[in-house]
DNA sequence: GCCTTGTGTCGAATCGGTTCGAGCGCGCCT
DNA sequence: AGGCGCGCTCGAACCGATTCGACACAAGGC
């Protein structure tokens, strides 16, 4: 079933149907319903590659998405979801593309292929061989995070270093004046990843603002490592009152930690930080925190991009998001260690070991 | 740069070009090195969209995600990623597609469109809408999960009757006798999602089987509802001694009302189930479990599909995959009641209190 | 020397749409 | 009445590939 068909059981030229379904010329009204009638019997649809090969566009984007495919993180599984129902709402199918190791010639196919007309592309660190080659290939394209060289091209991103340095203010307002930063994987920082470094910037910039004794440590993406993480810390630096995370995915373990370290959240040691919400809120107890606006992130991206592809000479626009801390409960003022018995603490009675 | 371009560059006609490309005609060597070198120089690739008209089928595949997007699991997020993974090894690209609701229409226009060779439908139901509007198109399909009527179409599956039922045996065998199954939550259970109408099946056979005392519950997939769940659970029935659990994402709170009632893992509670292998290790203790090969599953599913596609009119397969049970800490036999001092238990000092 | 066989290449049709220029018929104005 | 403009429709070109039948030319057999 093709558009010459139609035509020919509507008795008008293949044109006529085209003009009779995109509206782009007048088409009396008799004739429009008619042709509208024989498609609605038949049951017809344009041929999407067809179409994209006469008017020189896909309707798709590509979604880049991180190399280590089993390394997902739910935000990013999230961020997934959030661009798909975005580009549905503005028509456009999304081809997912992996990237990196034997996946490159997936990408490379997307991309020199022609199959999409722009690429949102995730992670993306500060030196991004993937960015080189879109801006190559004059690919629309935007990128969540920002490459080294940040007026050009468009992205959208958090504003770690304002977030993790508002963490830190946060914890300082308290009274809190040794505090420590528990960051992404160490490869992740090594490798220039943007979120890891900005976090260190932002947490470093904001303790010597507020002169605080501060301890920066990375730790792996997972439970097990949060705990040995928080343990360690905790060892090495016993004077630690206040924590900022940037890493979700350590948080059940740091929990863990605690818990059997006997150190109560928030009586004698106050936790905040940058994760996804949904992480925020299973913390025990619900931590307070910058939420991660994931599809707000995922939204403005398609918008961007969308943008971008209808007219790829207008200003490469760039978006930096910096949502407020949500005040939960995982953060108080420190204890005065000389005033307060620790048993008193560890049963959740710390009301009467407040500072000021 | 098309291929009549780099035709015309190296002197000969379009069709060469492509023979020489595609091999499926003899080209002299000395042509086919000339062609070959101007495309190198050109940098050219075919376009997919004409390829794709002109062969008839696009190198593309469909996955289409469960209805809300926002409720993905890190057990389908693995799922997209092991689809996408699988398919980039066979060359194919994949299309993600939402469904339900107002996303129907993305579904509707991949289909229809013709936009993909083939489709792979996520979380169908036992009475699945889109499972009969793809059978209707004659597009062909793999499903996870099988519809009603199992014998038609093509499927990979998990044996969750068979997988709930064997945890059911590795409680009895240890010895326990009043058990219970934390489910998936009702609403999936009454929409007729099959895991959640299997994995009760099966318990409620094998407990049968046995001669068990069996008490099934469902539960919201998130930890604070798992904490409820097992408070309320424990609370009403206190003789249980063995859980077997199908909610993976309750887990977190399983492990925190256990501890906060001062339940001992293995010793005084026994907790087993079918989750994917991650949540098993991050369990506190590492729970013995049927891990979800969700990369199998993965695998499995492309692999019938890209069988499909190239022969439509081959026999429809089904693959139900039943992986082990993988002992780790979190089973043991239960404590004689009479013959145990709780207090002890609770410091992980059971062992005097085995049976036989 | 002619016919056959086979190799390598070409031209044209095709896939299913979009789009542009042209043409036809009609009513209106002068 | 003739000319003009307008509304509607048609035919043909085009997008960029694949594929089929045909043709040119060289080698080999009689």
């Amino acid at each position: 079933m093709n558009i010459g068909e139609i035509a020919k059981r509507a008795g008008v030229s293949r044109s006529t149907v085209s003009y009779a379904l995109s509206g782009k010329r007048r088409v009396s009204e008799a004739t429009r319903r008619r042709i509208l009638r024989v498609i609605d019997e038949a049951g017809y649809r344009p041929n999407a590659n067809a179409r994209a090969l006469a008017e020189g566009r896909t309707r798709t984007i590509a979604l880049v998405i991180p190399p280590a495919g089993r390394s997902l993180t739910p935000i990013q599984l999230g961020f997934v979801a959030g661009v798909v129902a975005a580009a549905s709402l503005h028509e456009l199918d999304v081809l997912l593309s992996p990237s990196g190791g034997e996946h490159d010639r997936s990408f490379e196919r997307i991309i020199s292929g022609r199959r999409v007309d722009g690429v949102i592309l995730m992670e993306v660190r500060l030196q991004d061989a993937r960015a080189a080659r879109l801006r190559e290939s004059g690919l629309p394209f935007v990128a969540i995070g920002h490459t080294a060289d940040a007026g050009t091209g468009c992205w959208v991103d958090l504003d770690y270093e304002g977030l993790i340095g508002n963490c830190v203010h946060h914890l300082a307002d308290l009274g809190h004046r040794a505090i420590a930063l528990i960051n992404r994987p160490q490869e992740f920082l090594d490798s220039g990843y943007g979120p890891a470094r900005r976090a260190l910037d932002g947490f470093t910039a904001a303790a010597a603002a507020r002169s605080l004794t501060a301890t920066a440590i990375c730790c792996p993406d997972d439970a097990m490592a949060g705990e040995a993480c928080v343990e360690n810390l905790l060892a090495a630096h016993p004077a630690i009152t206040g924590i900022v995370t940037a890493n979700e995915a350590a948080l059940p373990g740091m929990e863990r930690a605690l818990r059997r370290l006997g150190r109560a959240v928030p009586g004698q040691i106050s936790i905040t930080g940058v994760v996804g919400r949904h992480w925020a809120e299973e913390f025990h107890p619900p931590l307070t925190a910058a939420d991660v606006p994931i599809s707000d992130l995922a939204d403005r991206a398609v918008e961007l991009l969308a943008e971008r592809i209808s007219s790829p000479a207008g200003p490469e626009r760039h978006v930096l998001l910096a949502p407020p801390i949500s005040l939960r409960s995982s953060t108080a003022p420190p204890v005065q260690r000389a005033e307060c018995d620790p048993a008193l603490a560890s049963q959740g009675s710390h009301a009467e070991c407040l500072t000021s």
